[in-house]
DNA sequence: AAACTATATCGTAATATTGCAATATAAATT
DNA sequence: AATTTATATTGCAATATTACGATATAGTTT
């Protein structure tokens, strides 16, 4: 026991957590947000934006790529990061399919 | 170490952080997938729907709750819980926000 | 090539999560 | 009141996450 039982979920189930698993986190929401300031994607000052020792930064750079949420292409000496707008189009997708079926219930 | 920082983020990142974390285990996809499906939100019922045992399930019921995802209101011998549509339409305008900013970008 | 810059990985300590059996609580039924 | 039913809590073991210093890797500049 511990580990979570993902074989006992569907593979929507488990890719829905695994994309919001990866948001769970306030510097990795930080890390979108400043992804979505800035004009480009061209990056590398991800580090410095954020409270975190630079090791930290990477490891939820690294999540945030596992999950799909943001793409990473190497540019010369930097790396360049941005947002995987399917992956938030399918969150989306998700949460408005959610409002829906509510909007057709009589409670709460 | 080991423990997030949420001190060094804002509200709002903590906010979002907090519903998506929630969202981070498919048997609570699964719950919220649930709750989704029945007609009324007269429940009772989610531990037999859940490959889970039910201690676990009811903590997973509690963490939603914490997060703000679900309500529960005591129904007599059973409790009624349901989807708090706040949550889940907060969670829509973040990610639609998202978008919207992606829409202006030139590059990816 | 040596030094510098940007990022990743390793190792490890602290903390959190997951899952469940056992037990507790509380309302409903007999 | 005793039993049953529904849910919560406790305690604990297994596993995962978070954070960071130290080190590795790889491209850039001097």
């Amino acid at each position: 026991m511990g580990a979570t039982k993902t074989e006992h979920f569907t593979d929507y189930q488990n890719h829905i957590a695994i994309l919001a698993k990866a948001l769970g986190h306030p510097a990795r929401v930080a890390i979108i947000e400043y992804l979505m300031s800035v004009e480009t994607c061209i990056c590398g000052d991800i580090v410095n934006e954020l409270p975190l020792a630079q090791a930290t930064v990477s490891q939820h750079l690294k999540e945030l790529k596992n999950a799909g949420l943001i793409k990473g292409s190497i540019e010369g000496n930097t790396i360049c990061y941005c947002i995987d707008e399917k992956s938030i189009e399918k969150l989306i997708r998700y949460f408005s399919q959610i409002t829906l079926e509510l909007k057709t219930k009589s409670c709460c």
